[in-house]
DNA sequence: AATATATACGAACGATCGTACATATATTCA
DNA sequence: TGAATATATGTACGATCGTTCGTATATATT
């Protein structure tokens, strides 16, 4: 079931037999340690326990990826793709921008709920755990940021040249305030806050729909203040 | 410096000339404990370098705080603590409710500004190191995560008591916002996106003045529709 | 002065960490 | 066929992990 809900293709090298066993091997190495970064951190990746949880020696990962620096870094690629693969891809055949953000945005809630990773989004994972740690993976998961911070800053600077968003609305400030809302349903999620967790999602598509100025008021929004 | 920043008030048994040592002693560890667990996590917290890192001997740190696990519930308290003097205690002298809101968010930015922590908030640190991982700490994360979750909604509802903010607006949307525009603003700038984290600043005096509908708007965006 | 208590130190323990090395097996290529 | 390449295994090494033990020092109590 987890090798349905996501799936790192193999390598070009399908001619060779050897090639091909080892990026099998590679691969599952790669969906297990994913699973581990992101509840427990990629500096909580342990290459004795990843062994010991897929069965195998500790020096055959070693020989499959070289040092842990670069299991780590294999790791995260891997995880953004299936991050990309999840919530980006099967959002670009959308042709209206604004569309397109909407369910951009709605495709991260859904999986975040799906938990296609157990901790969560991988990408406020690797984040979090790098922001204040200067290394490699810390400028790589910066650029992964930029990347998305990017995505959404176009999608809606598009929607503004569509006509769909007032050209009075910033969109860094807009997408600020998605990657916001994102941030904190994730630990929402996480932390078993589900009132929260769905006020992001509320919250998310007011935030668009008001700035498409046919924007409908977010649901009253009152519905019984009480508090956790 | 670092000591008039912050200040862990001495135990009770100020007479007794041990106890004081020994307080002293377990001030100057948690002190290093917690800028090293804002940077690396309280799980990269580990008795060797803090014992280095502080000149004396790791069975020092092992009899003064008993064994691993308490000295992280230690410092995590001690952490909070110090985001409480610096954040909260400052500002409970404001009569106003909405005035008391905008100056215990003014002064969250602030706190991460000064690097109070050189990880930026503490409390973001652990609750996204803790999020999806079972335990103690977990447990004390979450309680703390809703002790700051209830103060913010609670100003808010004083200040729609008071007629300062319309109880049109709902009070754990509001509080959902700003903590989102803390958790975004957070990242921001520790990965030195000063754009998004002087963002942070302005969507969360937005947010707050557009609840109280005398709000003014913010900067040149995010104008047009006032809400409801 | 004698006893008790709390802090400090140094050495050592078993466990786990990442890594290296020698070796075996599978696959490809000449 | 034999040589070359890539994956797999097992063992071992030094480093660091948290913890324990015995002991010394400082302070308090009697």
């Amino acid at each position: 079931m987890k090798t349905t809900r996501r799936r790192i293709k193999a390598g070009k090298d399908e001619t060779d037999g050897r090639r091909r066993r080892g990026d099998q091997a590679r691969i599952a190495v790669l969906e297990r340690a994913m699973d581990v970064a992101s509840v427990d951190g990629f500096e909580g990746l342990t290459v004795g326990s990843l062994a010991s949880d897929l069965g195998i020696g500790k020096s055959n990962i070693s020989a499959l990826f070289g040092d842990k620096a670069t299991l780590q870094i294999k790791t995260l690629d891997a995880a953004v793709g299936v991050f990309i693969e999840n919530v980006i891809t099967p959002t670009q055949a959308e042709v209206s921008p604004i569309r397109r953000l909407q369910k951009v945005c709605s495709g991260w809630f859904d999986y975040v709920e799906r938990r296609v990773f157990p901790g969560g989004c991988v990408l406020h994972a690797a984040i979090n755990e790098y922001r204040a740690r200067p290394g490699a993976l810390r400028d790589k998961v910066n650029n992964y940021r930029n990347t998305w911070k990017a995505l959404l800053e176009r999608t809606i600077r598009e929607a503004q040249s569509a006509g769909e968003i007032g050209i009075e609305h910033g969109a860094q400030q807009l997408a600020f305030k998605l990657i916001a809302f994102q941030a904190a349903s994730n630990t929402a999620a996480l932390l078993g806050d589900k009132r929260y967790f769905s006020l992001g999602r509320e919250v998310t598509e007011a935030a668009i729909a008001e700035a498409a100025n046919a924007g409908p008021r977010v649901p009253s929004s009152q519905s019984g203040s009480q508090a956790s």
